[in-house]
DNA sequence: TCAAAAGTGTTCACCGTACACCCATGG
DNA sequence: CCATGGGTGTACGGTGAACACTTTTGA
């Protein structure tokens, strides 16, 4: 019988995050090197198990809390990979989600006591399992993501320079923008407020910092919409 | 340790499938009526448990098959849904995958014998569980994947009208389209051929069948575009 | 004064959309 | 001959994409 509750063989829960930061203008993820085996010292996505009496979600958003002191973070869940030897050790079921940082402000000290290092995605290395694959599939949702929400606020400082948006933008999808094409789409967006202030750092005239408009944001999250880069 | 691979709680696994098909103009899914406790006589989706030594997507091909006796099915995975008390027997995670068939070749008599039932989405009964949740995700999913991907192959008999094939996009976005701009958007997919027959049921006129070119059509499905409908 | 990044508009091609009339046939 | 659904084309507006020069200022 297909249905009946008894007999029936439970199995581990994981759940594995892949969390991307912004910084210097590559788009980047955060890795831990193992400390146990099976693969021990080899490069991993930060994962855990699920909980008798926990959500996926608070799973994964713990999870991410222990290795980076993080709260209130963007997380999306992303697909269940449950290849039968993902595992090596014991069959487990793994669900993936994704995270947006803001690399600026996280726990340094934290992530070093977990042997945790930020890799451009472009320059990461191999990692253990499926995990490849996890980030590709994570990846591809963040492009699609780009292209029917706003996206940045998660990402990047509290005040940010028209430039800096862009590159995010170019890192995600991996492919140049045309700068006056790319502020008047942004601008169409309606999310941003462009504050008095100026960044002096990246160049010597100076250049407008920005601010996202909460509000609005949250309002754009709810429906979507489609932005062609 | 969050990583420990001892000591931790499995969970039971479940399976469920939003089964999709197309018929008298209408989208409508298949439900069974639960013969078992919990919520006896209840409407559900098809669901069943994940089998050691079983990847997902087996097991929602079995279940499937169980129930319709097809196989070689469009599925797609949709979400993982973990809320505590979503069955109130037993803490149970349930991966849900959807699937889209073809309503004229389905086996009545299996589909009968296991109190199935096909429901227009509009008219469709109060589902057990969190199974309408599930529903709404899978008909935004099927809403997404009809403006990147070409549909209906797998919903539509092998010959079919363009007025059929316009009523099923219809169906699935809710909303009139018109007849000569959903043409012109179809062809421009190039993955339709005209045949030299024609469908005398529908009018004194009689319209014209098509086939989708199978080649082509698979070959759009690998590659995602936007098609504004 | 010059190097380096910031800022700013216009034109063109294409596509999405709205829209209306004739055609073929069976009864 | 007429009612019913089938089939077809055009015009307009909006948007994505390409493109280059001026401004500011610290060194």
């Amino acid at each position: 019988m297909l249905n009946s509750y008894s007999a029936t063989d439970k199995v581990l829960l994981a759940v594995d995050c892949i969390i991307f930061g912004f910084d210097n203008d590559e788009l980047k993820i955060l890795l831990v090197k193992r400390d146990f085996e099976p693969e021990k010292g080899k490069w991993s996505l930060m994962g855990g198990f699920l909980k008798k009496d926990e959500v996926l979600n608070t799973a994964a958003s713990r999870i991410l809390n222990y290795y980076t002191g993080f709260q209130d973070i963007y997380m999306e869940q992303l697909y269940t990979f449950s290849e039968i030897d993902r595992d090596p050790v014991e069959r487990t079921i793994s669900v993936a989600y994704y995270a947006l940082i803001n690399v600026e402000n996280h726990n340094e000290e934290l992530i070093q006591n977990y042997n945790a290092e930020w890799f451009s995605v472009n320059d990461a290395p191999k990692l253990i399992f499926d995990h490849d694959k996890m980030l590709k599939h994570a990846i591809s949702r963040l492009r699609y993501r780009t292209s029917t929400k706003p996206i940045g606020f998660e990402l990047l400082p509290e005040k940010f320079t028209m430039r800096q948006l862009q590159k995010l933008y170019e890192a995600i999808l991996s492919k140049e923008l045309d700068k006056r094409n790319f502020i008047s789409k942004i601008n169409s967006l309606d999310v941003l407020i462009k504050l008095d202030e100026k960044d002096m750092l990246s160049s010597r005239k100076g250049s407008y910092l920005y601010t996202f408009d909460k509000e609005k944001y949250e309002e754009k999250l709810l429906n979507d919409f489609v932005l062609n880069l």
